[in-house]
DNA sequence: GTCTATAGTGCGATAGAC
DNA sequence: GTCTATCGCACTATAGAC
């Protein structure tokens, strides 16, 4: 309601991303929350006003950044016939995300070699993003269209392929919009996946 | 040559076993120089002796790792006959010595993300461990049993299914040994990358 | 809610005796 | 080569004014 243009924002989200931009770039234990603060255009003692510790914002953080993910996937009915397709469409919906958002994507990598976060945490919040994968695999292979592996194998595996993609076109800009370099990496998947 | 059995072996082996236990249990950042001597029984002043920098030893000991598992894979003349079998025969050596040397293993995958080090140098070290395999995945692409997909995408996908695979195992050991996970893994791994 | 100032701690690395 | 002792610094977190 004021009419001078307010261009402040919000001292905590500008926290959250000077933290985002410092820790992909010199890593979590390497920034100091000073340097976050101050990067942040906030005082030193702003930061522990929002958050108790650094701890308390890296984990603050990592929560926001796998909810905006999960909202990225939108839900649909599965379909044997187009299960293929479907698949597709997530994995694109996935990996272009995750390019999108690359300071996110590796912050969270980073988070999840983060001794000081306690392994507990770290599952519980992984397991919110991809709990349509179970889903579809299952429905694949009760209609013989997905190989019968362990499902957590699997679950892992495509976890597994879809980081190493995912940063592979963030390291290799080029690339993202390379029709080949994109259907080898669905198809990749999608084989090791089908029966 | 001495008849006392000498119990001490080499202090500088000593401080470079520490540092290995106390990176995987606390991570590089958080384990003190001076934590590492205390548990490796040695002075705090001998350790900047035999390793100029903190950094210097993350550097000796990856170093050291990469050079151990790189003799483990055992070279071979390729043959397109029994391609799948080699590729398995590569395959299992490689995990199982992630899995017998499982502190190493993770060790590495800490190194990869530690951003201390310099990217060159992981890079480097990098390329020597995995030299056979754009050979075998080009020897499969002349002899249509391997699909011509991008050399450095499948090279990259195949070291990331190695990873996931070999961490699988050792965060669930009761399922080292079951042929079920254990044919699932390199079943993966091979439609994958098979034409 | 935001600031300044600083307490208190633990770190990497060095100096110098043996 | 190994030790003890310690320097100087940067860090997380707190206290208290505004």
């Amino acid at each position: 309601m004021s009419i001078t243009a307010p261009v402040k924002i919000n001292k905590k989200q500008q926290l959250l991303d000077s933290a985002l931009t410092l820790f992909v770039n010199r890593g979590i234990d390497a920034t100091s929350t000073a340097s976050i603060a101050k990067h942040a255009s906030v005082a030193n003692g702003t930061l522990f006003h929002h958050f108790p510790s650094k701890e308390a914002l890296v984990l603050a953080l990592y929560k926001k950044i796998k909810q905006d993910f999960a909202l990225q996937i939108k839900p649909f009915q599965l379909n044997q016939n187009k299960l293929k397709q479907q698949a597709k469409r997530v994995w694109d919906q996935a990996i272009d995300w995750g390019i999108i958002n690359a300071d996110k994507q590796q912050f969270c990598q980073q988070v999840s070699q983060y001794a000081q976060l306690s392994s507990q945490v770290k599952i519980e919040v992984l397991a919110e993003d991809f709990g349509y994968l179970p889903l579809l695999i299952q429905f694949g292979q009760q209609h013989q269209i997905i190989a019968n592996y362990p499902l957590k194998l699997m679950v892992d595996n495509a976890h597994s392929q879809f980081i190493s993609s995912t940063m592979y076109l963030i390291n290799n800009p080029e690339l993202i919009n390379d029709p080949v370099h994109r259907e080898a990496i669905f198809d990749m998947f999608w084989k090791a996946f089908a029966l």
